[in-house]
DNA sequence: TAGATTGTTAATCGATTAACAATC
DNA sequence: TAGATTGTTAATCGATTAACAATC
């Protein structure tokens, strides 16, 4: 599977999002080209790995020229699927749920949220953002007429695996999990993990490290027992 | 800066929030040791990596037992820096602000959430999860009159550069940064981008890649234009 | 034409894995 | 003791960078 030579090997995927974001940014500047270089001055990445990313699916630039901004874009959109529609449903309308539903993220990702569900009686039938919490008593029906390529799942730890039992029963292929709980999904199932406090945990180690001018102290630690 | 011996390498930072969530599910398990072996199967990383990683720090491990899982998560707490605490403040009470407002993932990584701030008069003294929201005239006063170590921002793309500099004059070293704008920052301040749509992007990648039996299509791209 | 910048190969670098002695 | 599992070294693997011919 890893082995495949059609497979996008993951550390090319995990750059994606980021030349993504950047070059949707410059879709509204009155640059008509970009250089690697220049992509490299946005991203941190370096000119020569972002060449190298880019053939890995074809052929974009133009010599002595570089990137045409728009065309690179719409590549990108198609290498990452996003020209390809989904409809996608949030499990549990919280404040991280209901935060969610409001996410403009969707739509220019090809995405379109159809529905939310929720246990707790007072929130179901409240509209956030045009859609109706439905209830969770639901959501099996709801598969069942309607095409759903993925559910976010935004629900306490403790109901996070039967909820996500009942959506891989149900059919659901996709999973992208604001839990902070493993789950298990057959292997047909993507799941897709989204920290929502990975940044809180980056930022404090890095202001550990200057605190501690580099470190030093976290170099000989031990485990006190026998 | 990056060569410097005591540095922690970006590449088991990466790897540290996952080491840190599954040590902190296993607190609550009567699990006394755990192997790397185990860990590995949790984590998806090598047992030998894993090894290797917690290695960097120190020696935690017992010969033939494995690790003690109420130790190691202490030794994780310290070297991710949580024991040492930190105020945070969220800059945007919008839909996604507020969320944040009532995140659970603060108090156990050593964070405290101490104000929220927005411009919109129909929210500012508003109480969320305890915490009111202030003006963001009161900005500079609030950091002037209280520690804050690190800000949260979650204000939509057009006003974030220039929230970003006054955040900076007012001397916050930190920034926790959910708008999907390029932002410039000088060297001494940490910004880490928490890409919200981060998996989003990557669920599609891979819907895509099985749609496309292993993106033989995604192999020869081109841009049009001459 | 001269300058710029790509696509791509070869060289380097660094990260991961395999293996095993040490030892609980 | 025999079995298990660490800590750590050496070997391997893969990713990044350097370099440059091709060419716009």
């Amino acid at each position: 599977m890893g082995k495949d030579p059609n497979t996008i090997p993951n550390i090319i995927i995990s750059r994606l999002p980021l030349y993504y974001q950047h070059l949707k940014n410059l879709q509204n500047s009155d640059k008509e080209y970009i250089s690697s270089e220049e992509l490299a001055e946005l991203t941190g990445f370096s000119s020569s790995l972002i060449r190298k990313d880019l053939n890995h699916f074809g052929t974009f630039g133009r010599k002595s020229y570089g990137y045409d901004v728009y065309c690179l874009f719409q590549q990108i959109n198609i290498i990452m699927g996003f020209n390809y529609k989904k409809k996608v449903i949030i499990i549990g309308a919280g404040h991280l749920g209901q935060a969610l539903a409001y996410n403009k993220g969707y739509t220019e990702r090809g995405y379109q949220l159809i529905s939310i569900f929720d246990k707790n009686p007072k929130l179901i039938d409240l509209v956030i953002n045009d859609i109706e919490i439905k209830s969770i008593n639901n959501l099996e029906k709801f598969i069942e007429n309607n095409r759903v390529d993925a559910a976010a799942l935004t629900v306490p730890g403790a109901a996070a695996q039967k909820l996500t039992d009942r959506l891989v029963e149900a059919g659901i292929k996709a999973i992208w999990d604001f839990t902070e709980v493993p789950l298990k999904v057959p292997d047909d199932v993507l799941l897709q993990e989204q920290l929502i406090n990975e940044g809180l945990c980056k930022l404090s180690i890095k202001m550990n490290q200057l605190r501690n001018n580099g470190s030093k102290e976290l170099k000989d630690l031990k485990c006190q027992q026998k």
